[in-house]
DNA sequence: CTGAAAGCGCTTACAG
DNA sequence: CTGAAAGCGCTTACAG
């Protein structure tokens, strides 16, 4: 005669809806109800359903209610590296934005690789998520097919975008790297150098701006350009300042793609007795903190990391809501942090 | 006759199981084992499965497998820190170590508090996890409670447990806080001031380790320790030195429980024209990239961050299996880096 | 090697 | 304000 002599149970054991809803005397909807969306309920079905739940410690099962309701209330983000302070700070962004709501961050580390990126976005649109965060404008040709085939809301971070219906909150990379090569230029700087690792896209707009401006004063040579795919370290912020010195002997001033580069860069500098900036100036981006205490302090681009992540997720949670975003591009702008290294 | 005649569906319009199954001409079952265990297929039955997914651009729906087989496939990861690079190493190798499998990683930052925490453990416990992994050793009681009544198999990382049937993957927080300041009173150091910030459960360990080392020496004084609660920056390094230098004057070394706060003092010391180590040695904690490459490179202690992730990763996953744990503790250790700065 | 039936735990769409 | 029925898209447990 026991409840329990049922044979093949796949039942969890755990409390369920239904459970809550028999201890409360009320039916599943009712009780699905006094969780969701209180206020459509009378007290004292609220007042029952809150302590049946306390008493059977009763965790709602996200799966059945992804499966029913067609909402996964979940945010995928996908970000090409976590030991880069900026995208950590991305997050937070995001994090802060997406607060109290009960929604849950898929967090995709890519490390700049379109096949890890396409791994992950397999396994993340099986959770048929609400929206996505990219912190790109463009993609592999696979990955762009399958975020076109889910047709889940989308908004790409850290650059503005152009092409038409395109989502992006972030600032101009290319404005960026030209106003940065501007104030060396305007600092007296005729053979400026530009270090560039990773060549990730905002690498190579950052590039762009570059050869732009030193294209407009005239300057534009090719061998002051050194170019390289790994990934940017302190250590390799040493060792290629060392190469551009070699192979532009004459370089005067020298324009990191990011700072942790350029604190190799001066840090070796130091180390070789090349005095900084009389001798070489250097300057970096992004404006790490490290970059306003070092000695010397480091001339970079400031760039609004944590407001990128917030007004992204704010803009996706507006979209998700269905609301019209106010404009297609956002643009938070930049600062050029001028300091003692150039 | 149409068969989009059906008045209330609540189908979503992708492809499903069912679907692509109809497609390949078997059924459901068949479709489903086709591809989460291919071998127990015919040839011809999976190549007609396999055709009818690429046809249909099917995406496996993960909340009903969730729900059907009352396995989510999630991991929750909890870390109280993205900013700081420690734990951004810890989770690649927790990245790494879950590998290729179908897994997902729900990564929730509790920065550093036990309501954030609680809050995060709340919405992913709704995903019904397979495994969790913590950065700590001791939880808040309601997190403590969740934790226990939630019966997912538990991994903690960072420090070495001590309690029974605790599982954790680390090194002794205290022997490494004790090791540096022998060092330090080897070198002949007599007033070894301690600065200590966050104040988590680590730091804390750190600190222990530093006045057993103390007493031992018969060095402790109260006096020589600045502890405050505020997050480690090199900001708040540079500014506890100096509070440190006033409240006790003949303070000859210090020892900063992480190495952001290090950098943070020997900036500090440069810019006060304080000579790093003649006139104070300062030492840090975790050997972050710079420290080796900073004028004085940086005395600290460098640990195993990413192997910790690596490691505890793949206990838990043997956990899941159903394995049994070779050790309760995996200690893997540190090593004292002794360079210029102290 | 393959399949018909039932069920996982919720919410939707109605109805009252 | 409340509830009975059906269904979301899978997998389990059997059976053949």
């Amino acid at each position: 005669m026991s409840k329990t002599s049922t044979i093949k149970s796949r039942a969890s054991g755990k409390a369920t809806l239904a459970s809550v809803a028999a201890r409360a005397g009320v039916s599943a909807m009712t009780a699905s109800r006094a969780l969701s969306q209180p206020e459509r309920v009378s007290d004292a079905v609220r007042a029952r359903v809150g302590l049946a739940v306390a008493e059977l410690g009763y965790v709602p099962n996200r799966a059945a209610r992804a499966l029913a309701s067609a909402q996964s209330n979940v945010i995928v983000v996908l970000v090409p590296s976590l030991s880069n302070a900026v995208f950590t700070a991305v997050l937070e962004g995001i994090e802060d934005a997406i607060g109290s709501g009960n929604y849950q961050l898929l967090i995709g580390n890519t490390r700049y690789s379109d096949a890890e990126e396409e791994k992950l976005l397999g396994i993340y649109l099986q959770s048929n998520p609400d929206g996505i965060l990219l912190s790109s404008l463009s993609q592999s040709a696979r990955v762009a097919r399958m975020l076109a085939a889910s047709n889940v809301p989308l908004v790409s971070m850290m650059d503005l975008g152009s092409a038409p219906g395109q989502l992006s909150v972030g600032f101009s990379q290319f404005d960026a790297g030209r106003a940065m090569t501007r104030y060396l230029i305007g600092k007296g700087h005729r053979r400026i150098g530009f270090i560039g690792a990773q060549l990730d896209e905002r690498t190579l707009r950052r590039a762009d701006g570059y050869r732009k401006a030193m294209d407009e004063a005239g300057l534009l040579d090719a061998r002051l350009e050194l170019m390289v795919g790994e990934p940017s370290t302190i250590a390799l912020g040493a060792q290629l300042v060392q190469r551009m010195l070699a192979q532009a002997p004459d370089c005067d001033a020298v324009f990191c793609c990011n700072d942790d580069l350029a604190h190799g860069a001066i840090y070796q500098c130091q180390r070789r007795g090349i005095k900084v900036p009389e001798q070489l100036a250097v300057c970096g981006f992004n404006d790490l903190p490290a970059s306003a205490w070092m000695t010397p302090s480091v001339t970079t681009i400031a760039t609004p990391r944590y407001r990128i992540g917030f007004e992204a997720a704010s803009l996706l949670l507006a979209l998700i809501k269905g609301e019209a975003p106010p404009a297609a591009q956002v643009d938070l702008g930049f600062t050029l942090m001028a300091r003692e290294s150039a």
